[in-house]
DNA sequence: AATGGTCAAGGATATA
DNA sequence: TATATCCTTGACCATT
C-alpha cells in the first residue's frame, strides 16, 4: 500500500505485437459485440427473485449479512490512503475494525475538484486549521455509479485544456495528492496505528463487523461504456491494483501450491491477465473485454464476489477485476492464441511470478486486515512506513512553507526586471532540482538486490510524488492557491514536470559528458544519443532485473519514449537551457491550462511568463524569439510525458540521468 | 515436381542418440497423450456447425466461396502425379483451372492397388486402349477419410508377404510407379500442357476457380493411424518434400532476412524438424508427433494452411507439414534437449541453409497454379522437366517393348537348358547393367556446383525410378503381369533392387580393380573394405556439400548400411557372381513374396529360378549348392536396402560404384 | 542452433 | 445464452 499506489494513469499502452498482416481482412466481426446490451437478465436479482438459484455452498461460515446500508462510505475505507486508519483488531475471534475520523479530514478527497463548483464544503480550508472536527460524509455517500457521473463534470477551474487525450482526469492521483497537501497530524513521528493504537490524538470510532465484510470496495467505480470508448484514464495502475501476493519469505509449503483466485477466491489456475485467477474469472474477464460488455449492478455496487456468488452480480465481479488489477490489454484484438504478451503490456517489466497462497482458509481478504501472521504484519507495517514519512515530511516542513511565505509577502506586483530577478531566484531554491532530476537514492534502492523489483518501482514512484508534493509547498506562491487547485494541478501535470525536470537537468548538467556538441549531424546525432540512453537503460533493466533484456524488445516498449524525452533533452542542450529558464518554463507548464484558466493561475502563468522574458532579454538579447522557442518545447515536453504515462515506466528518466551524478 | 517426389519410404531411422540416462523419474506426465482423442471440439467444424466463430480473418478477399462440393475427386488433382494435367490460367485476374480427363486413366491411382479386389473397375485394361474415353470418376469421389480407410484393406495380391515391418505399402511410390507405367500419350514429344495447351489429344474440362482455391496440394494424404502405428511409408522423401527454396539469385535482399514459414507463411525463426517454421508449426508438429495425435478434416483434406487459418483443421497443417517435409525422427522419443541431431535424421546431409521468401503476398501456394513471375513458371517447367522426359521415355519405348513381345511369343514352356540360357540372355540384354548401376551421369551431375545439392539429389531419386521403370517395361515377362502388379512389385522392392544392381556390378566390375583378392583373413578384409568404402564417400559427400565431413559423423549416419552392402559385395565377389545369376536373381529377389503369391508370380519366380539352377548346373558343377548360395544372399540384400532406406542416401551405392568407371 | 519445456493466451463445449 | 472446464496454441526460455 505505497503511496504511489495512489497514482492513476491515463492512457494504457496496448500490445502491438500484432505483426502488420496487410491480407487479411481482419474484421473480427465474430462476436458482434453488443454494446449496449445491460444484460440485466442474466444477473439474478437479488431484491426481486430471493435467492434465484440456490448454490449450497454460498455463505462461508464466518460471514454474516452484514448490510451495507449501515456504512455508506464503506467504499472510502479501502481507498489506499485510508488505510492506516482503519485497525482490524482480533478479539476472541471477532473482528473488529477501528475507524478513525482522520478520512474526516478529506472532505473533498471523492470528487477531488473535479467536483462541480457548487459545493459547500469548506474545501480549502483545512490545511490552514487543523482539522479534527467531526465534519460530515454526507458528500461521500453518492452511490459509486453516481459519483462518477459527477466526476465527469466539469470542474470550472481548468477543465478543457489544451491536454491530449491521455490528459484526462486522475482521480486516484488527485486523491492521493489531495490528501497528502492538506493532511495535519500530531507531529513528524507519528507511526502506524497499530502500533500506538491510542497515542494518536484522532477520536476513533470503533465499529464491529463480521469477517466476511459487504466488500466491493475495490476503489472508485469504472464507467464501462466510457471505458470502451476508449477512456482507459479510470483503471488503477498496477502499483495500485490490490495484488496482494505474499512476498518471498512466505512462499514455503511449495509443493501443495493451492492458489486461490484474487477474485472470487475460487481455486486459482496460474496468472491471468495480470493476476491470480480462477477459469472462471479468467473467461469472465475475457468474454466481458471481447465483447465490451457493459454490465449494471442493481445493487450499490459492492457486491460480494466469491466463488458462490461471483455469478450474481456481473458489474460488481467486473470492477473487482478491474481493481484488482486485470488488465485489458493481455486481452489480445487479433484473438491469437499461443506465446507471450510483451512484458509491458502488464506494466514494467514483469514482476517475477510467485505464488498467491491462500492464507488461511475462510478468511475472506481484507486489507488492513493482515494481522496473526507475523511476516504479513511486517510487510504491511512497511508499506505503512512509506505513508509515515511522507506524512512526516509534510507536518514537518511547516517551518519550511513559513519561510517561503515570508519571502511571498513581499511578492505583490512585480514589474520590473529586479523583481522578475528574485522572483526566478526564488524558485531556483525551491526547486532542489538536483534532487528532483536525479531521485539520489535511486542507485542505492535499485541495487539492492534484496527486495523485490515490484517494490522497488513503488518506492521510485513514491519518491517522484514526495518530491513533487514537497516542490509545490516549496513554491512561492503556495499559498496564493487553494490546496485542491495544486493538487489538480499536481495530478495532472506531474508527469510533465518529471519529464521537464529530468530533461532539464539532463540538458544543464549532463552536456558537460556529451563534451563539444556537433551540431552539424543533428539527425544522427540525435539517432545516436537514443541509442546511447537505450543502452543505458539496457544495461539498468538489465542490473535491475537481473536478466538481459534485448535491444529488440526494449525498443519495442519505450524506443518511442526514449527517443522523445532524447529529443526534448537534445532541444534543451542546444538552445543552452539555463536553470533560470527551467524554473520558469516549470512554473508555467504546471499552471497552464487551456480554456477556462482560474484567475489566479493566469496571474502566476503571467508572472513567471514576464521573468521569463526578462531573463531572456537580458541573456540572450541577440535572440528575440527565445521565449516563444523555449515555450513550444513545452508541447514536445508533453508528448513525451505522455509516452512516459503509457509505458509506466517512471523510473525511466531517472536512470537516464543517474549515470550523470555517478 | 521431381518425380521422385512420388516415391515413398517405409521405414524411418529414430535417431538413436539417446544418451541412457539412468535415473530418470523424468516424469513427465505433463502432456498426457490421449492418444485416442481426435479433439474433434477445437476445430471448427464448417460442416455441423454453421460459422461456429466467425473470424473475421477466415477468407481472404480474394477467396470465394467456391464450393468444394462441386468437385469431389478435388483432393487428387493435387496428387503429384496429376499436375502435369492441371494447368492454371491467369484471364483477366480470374484463375482457371484447365482438367485433363488423363487422371481417368488411372483409377486406381486413389488407392493404389491396396484396394480390395471387388472393384468394379477395368484398372488393368488402360495401359492396353488408349483410353481418352470419359469414364467416370466415381471411385475417385472419396473423402480423404474414407479413401484411407478403402487404402487400409488387403490387395489380394502379394500382401502379408515376408517383408519386415519396414515393406509396408507405399502409396505414393505405388502411385507413380503405377500411373508412369500405364500412362499412354500422344508421342514421345508431349511437353508441359501449358506450352500447348490445345495439342494434346485430351478432352478438357475446364473449370473456374479463384485465385485462392482449395488448396491442399502437397501431395497424398498421409494415414496417422498407420503413421503412429510405424507405416512410415507413407512418407515423403527429403527431396520430394517440397521446399520451395527461391534459389540462388532470388535470395538478394540478405540482411532483411524476413524468413517466413514454409508451413504457413508466419515469420520463421529458423529450421525445426527440417524446414523453416514459425515457433507455432514447430511447435504444433511437436505436440503433434510427441502424442502421438491423429485429426481428421472435416472438410476435403485441402484446407488453406496460412497464418490466420492455420488453427481452423489440424488434419490439413500436419499434412503440409509432413509433405513439406518436417521429419518425425527430428523428434526425440526421449525428451532430451539440446544436442544435435545427426545428419541422417533430416536425409542426406543436411541441406544448406537458406532464406525463405515469401513468392507474393496474398496469393497462396499452389503447386501447379505458378503463373505470371518468369522465375516461378521456369522453375515449374524445369520440374515438369523430368515427367515429361519419363513420359517420353515410356511412350516411346513401345518398340522396345513389343520387341521383346515378339520374344516373349516363344516362351511357352521353358523346360529345357537352353530355353533358360535364353531367358537369360533376354534378361541380360534389357538389364542395361552399367547403366543401371553407376548412373553414368552421376559424376556430372553431382561435381556441377551451379544448382544445390537437393536439386542434385532430386536428380538421383528420378534417376532411379526412370531407370527401373525403364528396365520393368523391357522386362520380357512384362506383360504377362497387369500394371498395378507390376508397380506393386516397384513399389515395394526398388530398394532391394538397387542394392542388388549396385552390389553386383561392384562385385563383377569392380572385382578388377581390387585386384587379387586375399581370401585369408576375411574378416579383417570386409573392415578395411568397408573403411575403404567410408572414405570414398567422405570423399564424395566432402566434395558434394563444399564442406568437410567428419568420419565419425559418417559412421554414425551410414556406417552400418555401408558394411551391410559391403558385405553383400564381398559375399557377391568371393563366390565369383556372374552377370546370368545376377539377371536372375534380381527377377527373383522382385517377384519373391511371402504368403499369397498370385500365380503369375509364382510362374515367373519358378521360371528364373529354373534358369538360374540350369546356369549353376551348366557352370558351377563343382558347387551343387550354387543357387541356395546365391538365394540365401537376397535376405541379406534386403537388410541392406532397408538399412539404405533408413538412411535415405540413396546415392550412397551410386558413390560407391562410380570410382569403377572412372 | 535446434531441441525441449513453460504457461498464459484463445477455443470448444457441456452445462445450466 | 453465459459460464467454467478442459484443451490447444505459441512466444520465450532452458538445455546442450
Ligand atoms: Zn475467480
Ligand atoms: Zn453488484
Ligand atoms: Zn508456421
Ligand atoms: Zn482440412
Amino acid at each position: 500500500m505505497s503511496l504511489f499506489h495512489n497514482l492513476k494513469l491515463k492512457r494504457r499502452k496496448i500490445d502491438s505485437q500484432s505483426s502488420s498482416d496487410g491480407e487479411g481482412g481482419d474484421g473480427n466481426d465474430i462476436d458482434n459485440p453488443q454494446s449496449d446490451v445491460n444484460y440485466s437478465r442474466y444477473r439474478p436479482d437479488p431484491v426481486t427473485s430471493s435467492q434465484p438459484r440456490a448454490c449450497g455452498k454460498c455463505e462461508q461460515p464466518s460471514s454474516s449479512s452484514a448490510s451495507p446500508e449501515r456504512n455508506p462510505s464503506i467504499a472510502l475505507m479501502y481507498s489506499p490512503q485510508d488505510i492506516p486508519n482503519v485497525l482490524m483488531k482480533d478479539n476472541d475471534g471477532v473482528k473488529t475494525m477501528i475507524w478513525t475520523n482522520l478520512r474526516k479530514s478529506l472532505p473533498s478527497s471523492r470528487g477531488g475538484f473535479d467536483r462541480s463548483q457548487p459545493n459547500q464544503l469548506p474545501h480549502h480550508l483545512p490545511h490552514t486549521t487543523p482539522t479534527n472536527t467531526s465534519s460530515s460524509t454526507t458528500s461521500l455517500t453518492a452511490s459509486p455509479h453516481s459519483y462518477f457521473s459527477e466526476s465527469k463534470c466539469d470542474d470550472g477551474i481548468g477543465s478543457h485544456h489544451d491536454m491530449g487525450s491521455n490528459e484526462q482526469h486522475a482521480l486516484k492521483m488527485s486523491n492521493a495528492v489531495d490528501g497528502l497537501l492538506s493532511l495535519q497530524s500530531g507531529g513528524p513521528l507519528t507511526r502506524f496505528p497499530q502500533e500506538m493504537p491510542q497515542s494518536t490524538s484522532q477520536t476513533s470510532i470503533t465499529e464491529e463487523i463480521r469477517v466476511n465484510p459487504p466488500s466491493y470496495a475495490r476503489g472508485l467505480p469504472i464507467n464501462m461504456e466510457k471505458l470502451w470508448e476508449g477512456d482507459k484514464s479510470q483503471l488503477p495502475t498496477q502499483t495500485t491494483a490490490k495484488s496482494e501476493e505474499t512476498d518471498g519469505k512466505v512462499g514455503l509449503a511449495e509443493e501443495d501450491e493451492p492458489l486461490i483466485c484474487m477474485i472470487c477466491e475460487d481455486k486459482a489456475t496460474g496468472l491471468h491477465y495480470g493476476i491470480i485467477t480462477c477459469e472462471g474469472c479468467k473467461g469472465f474477464f475475457k468474454r466481458t473485454v471481447q465483447n465490451k460488455r457493459i454490465y449494471n449492478c442493481v445493487a450499490e455496487g459492492s457486491c460480494e464476489i466469491n466463488k458462490a456468488q461471483r455469478n450474481r452480480c456481473q458489474y460488481c465481479r467486473f470492477q473487482k477485476c478491474l481493481h484488482k488489477g486485470m488488465v485489458l490489454a493481455a486481452v489480445r484484438e487479433d484473438r491469437m492464441p499461443g506465446g507471450r504478451n510483451s512484458g509491458a503490456v502488464y506494466n514494467l517489466y514483469k514482476v517475477k511470478y510467485k505464488k498467491h497462497k491462500k492464507s488461511s482458509p475462510g478468511r475472506s481478504e481484507m486489507y488492513g486486515s493482515k494481522p496473526i501472521n507475523d511476516l504479513e504484519v511486517a510487510q504491511f507495517n512497511s508499506h505503512s512506513q512509506n505513508i509515515n514519512i511522507l506524512r512526516a515530511a509534510l507536518t514537518g516542513n511547516v517551518e519550511i512553507s513559513s519561510h517561503y511565505k515570508s519571502i511571498l509577502g513581499r511578492c505583490q506586483n512585480h514589474v520590473n526586471d529586479q523583481e522578475n530577478i528574485n522572483l526566478i531566484n526564488e524558485l531556483i531554491a525551491c526547486d532542489e532540482f538536483e534532487d528532483m532530476a536525479t531521485l539520489k537514492n535511486i542507485g542505492e534502492l535499485l541495487n539492492q538486490n534484496t527486495s523485490d523489483l515490484q517494490q522497488k518501482l513503488c518506492q521510485i514512484g513514491d519518491s517522484i510524488v514526495y518530491k513533487l508534493v514537497e516542490w509545490t509547498r516549496r513554491l512561492p506562491f503556495y499559498k496564493e492557491l487553494p490546496v485542491d487547485i495544486h493538487t489538480k494541478l499536481l495530478t495532472h501535470k506531474w508527469h510533465e514536470l518529471l519529464v521537464l525536470t529530468t530533461s532539464a537537468y539532463q540538458a544543464i548538467h549532463g552536456s558537460r559528458r556529451m563534451g563539444t556538441i556537433r551540431t552539424d549531424g543533428e539527425k544522427a546525432e540525435l539517432h545516436q544519443e537514443v541509442s546511447t540512453n537505450l543502452v543505458t537503460l539496457q544495461t539498468c533493466l538489465t542490473s535491475m532485473m537481473g536478466k538481459p533484456i534485448t535491444m529488440d524488445q526494449l525498443r519495442q516498449d519505450v524506443g518511442n519514449m526514449v527517443e522523445k524525452i532524447t529529443k526534448v533533452i537534445a532541444l534543451f542542450r542546444q538552445c543552452k537551457l539555463k536553470m533560470e529558464e527551467y524554473v520558469c518554463l516549470k512554473v508555467i507548464a504546471m499552471v497552464a491550462t487551456a480554456d477556462n484558466p482560474s484567475p489566479s493561475l493566469v496571474t502566476i502563468h503571467n508572472r513567471y511568463l514576464a521573468c521569463l522574458k526578462a531573463f531572456a532579454q537580458q541573456h540572450h538579447p541577440q535572440e528575440p524569439n527565445r521565449v516563444e522557442n523555449l515555450l513550444v518545447r513545452l508541447p514536445e515536453v508533453r508528448v513525451a510525458a505522455g509516452l512516459l504515462l503509457e509505458s509506466k515506466m517512471f523510473y525511466v528518466p531517472f536512470l537516464l540521468n543517474s549515470s550523470i551524478g555517478n
